[in-house]
DNA sequence: GATGAATGAGATTTCATTCAT
DNA sequence: AATGAATGAAATCTCATTCAT
């Protein structure tokens, strides 16, 4: 958790160094980011950083928990509380793909947090938000059989991973390969891609894999 | 590609190199293994590291290639290559989770192997493996789709996308949750657990993915 | 250029770590001056030196900045700027042989800076040294010619190559010669020999040296 | 001095061994030039390379000594051993000019030979060479001076030194100026530039520098 | 005579972190 | 609270040379 000092900070010198941040851990893999370069770049003294935060981990972790909170929060607001699971999956997948549509550098950092093998509690933090994002699924394949729009013999927990599966590495793969690119890198460096998806697409491709979902891939009668 | 010296040592010598090696790039990520320890830890020279690597990068995607190769043969040999397309899923969800129980420590290192942005020719390597997973997939579902297995109505591409992320990061964090593990690390630390899945809870396991892809979460009616 | 690190620090550090990497860049070709042995011997840690230059070529680029700088104001401050043309020449090699036995670090990590293929941008840096030394020759030339003691027809760009040449390389061989060693470092080894050639001797060269300039080799009457 | 089983070699291996060290000590300064480098390009074991030469420092003294060999033997060639001081002087420039054109590896071999500080050895051996340089100018001016052709109030080993750095050095940087480079190594990739240099031009600076020579910069009256 | 694997010292450079001011 | 100099371990990689086969 980042020190008091940093939330003593102007607004505005806490926004620049976020986001000098997440430049720098969105474009390397956590271990070869450097906190040399953000304090360079974002011109205030390295010692500074450490009043703000404990470690290097730390601002990581600050800056993950700051990313999926946003994406939570944004992805909440286009769901309908209300919606039967299907229909709430492909809400999820559209907020989600828009959101990091127009956040790509939070994206991108969320991205970049795959590998931190050897790296202790930064490990397990990442391990915690993965497990949040089954459990979220679980509770929504359970709700989904109680309602009776999944059927009962389903493994939830199974499910769950691989519904999670989908929407994390699965999507953002999947999306990347439509922008014709290989890292989320080229997609920042070039933002006239952003165009590229048209509402239209991304509204066909969240309602073909909630048919997927829903479906599989088997003929019905089979 | 290793220089011809490597290939030139006795295979003994090769294997230990090779072990070494797969334990350090197995239990960190890519920027954080370290050449230095390897040697130290095989006991070998520093200058002849480099006498049998061009470098850091050749060595790593070295032992990609042998882990990915020596899947690819075990997986296909336990194909009936004759089978339905959600046969041949189910036997190579089957294999390929024996392959992984089996050879943890190749598993640990392709698993380690997906940060590695910032590293030019070493993102390639392992965007075009991706790539050709899924290419696999796309093959095995439009040949589905010709034998009458899998819906017309079903876009190809985008379940390959889906496939190949279920069976390779949905399934293995599934199975590390059935461990009760978080990283792979504690799996090859603890090797008891390996007979913790049993043959038959791996074949139900295969099953039930299998059903999944077939018939999606959704009720049959529906 | 060094960071402003390095001009924040006490006027006795500085001196003393740019003496000590005097004493390196001047006994050793650049691809062998090592920074290692410069840290070592000025007792200082090896990441300072890099808060304190770039990297090795820009240590040595100031090393050669600083030593060109001191020699010009010197040699500037014994010139007569009214002088005619010989006579500032014969004042350009007095003071400039001055220079270089009362300095004679700084002489010989000028005389290193010969070879440096290889190095782009340090041998950029070089060449334009040598061609600000011509440049001021052409232009003394020139003066010269208008003021009718040097004759018309003399190819000024040629000539400025040949007393360029004559002044750096063919004085400096010449010296170490009359004190009978081989190189620099002998001459700094043996600080007796500093004593040796006494005004008279160095009026004498520069005298003869002058007269050189202005016949050339030739009968008078030829 | 090679040993003797280089000589025993067959001359076009030999020759092949030549050509690459030339390469390699021609675009490089001695100490970063690479023996290991040397034997990959060459095609041949390291160890050989011992079997032939003594180290590295035996073969770089070795292709000096053969470009120094030759371009002796091509000049002497040239010139008539009867013609004036100033005639045979004029033969030398043209010759040596010629030469180095006409051998670019060679001539920068000799080129990179300068800076050798620290090299025990192959300082003495460059120093030596020098000398002989020097020698053979002090002979020449001697002879001139009893012929007549030259004052005998000149200095004769200053006049030496003054000479050497002249056709040395001073031709060398001004040929690389009208060539517009600041490198040989930019002139041997750009063999085009070898028409630029026209017969015409060559004989043209040859006399100028030999007119400079005679005369000096001075007003004849003066 | 030829080979080429082995060596290990040494080079430059980076970085997270500490701490006195 | 802010600064930024100091640190030194560690990393990757190169190279001349040796020596057993």
């Amino acid at each position: 958790m980042p020190r008091q000092t940093f939330f003593n900070l102007p607004e505005e010198k806490r926004k620049m160094i976020i986001d000098t941040a997440l430049d720098e851990f969105g474009s390397r893999p956590y271990s070869k980011a450097s906190l040399s370069r953000i304090v360079a770049r974002a011109g205030i003294a390295k010692g500074s950083m450490y009043q703000y935060f404990e470690d290097k981990k730390d601002l990581f972790i600050y800056l993950l928990e700051l990313a999926a909170g946003e994406k939570l929060a944004y992805i909440q607001q286009e769901i309908d509380p209300n919606a039967d699971f299907f229909t709430a999956c492909e809400q999820t997948i559209l907020a989600g793909t828009r959101f990091g549509l127009n956040n790509p550098k939070l994206w991108q950092v969320m991205a970049n947090a795959k590998d931190t093998t050897g790296e202790e509690l930064l490990h397990e933090f990442i391990v915690k938000g993965k497990k949040m994002s089954r459990d979220y699924f679980s509770r929504m394949i359970r709700k989904g059989q109680e309602q009776g729009s999944i059927r009962r013999d389903v493994d939830t927990r199974l499910a769950a991973y691989m519904v999670s599966a989908m929407l994390s590495q699965g999507l953002m793969d999947y999306i990347m390969d439509l922008f014709g690119v290989g890292t989320l890198d080229e997609l920042l460096a070039r933002p006239e891609l952003g165009q590229k998806l048209t509402e239209k697409e991304v509204r066909k491709m969240s309602s073909e894999l909630t048919k997927l979902l829903r479906n599989g891939l088997g003929e019905m009668s089979s």
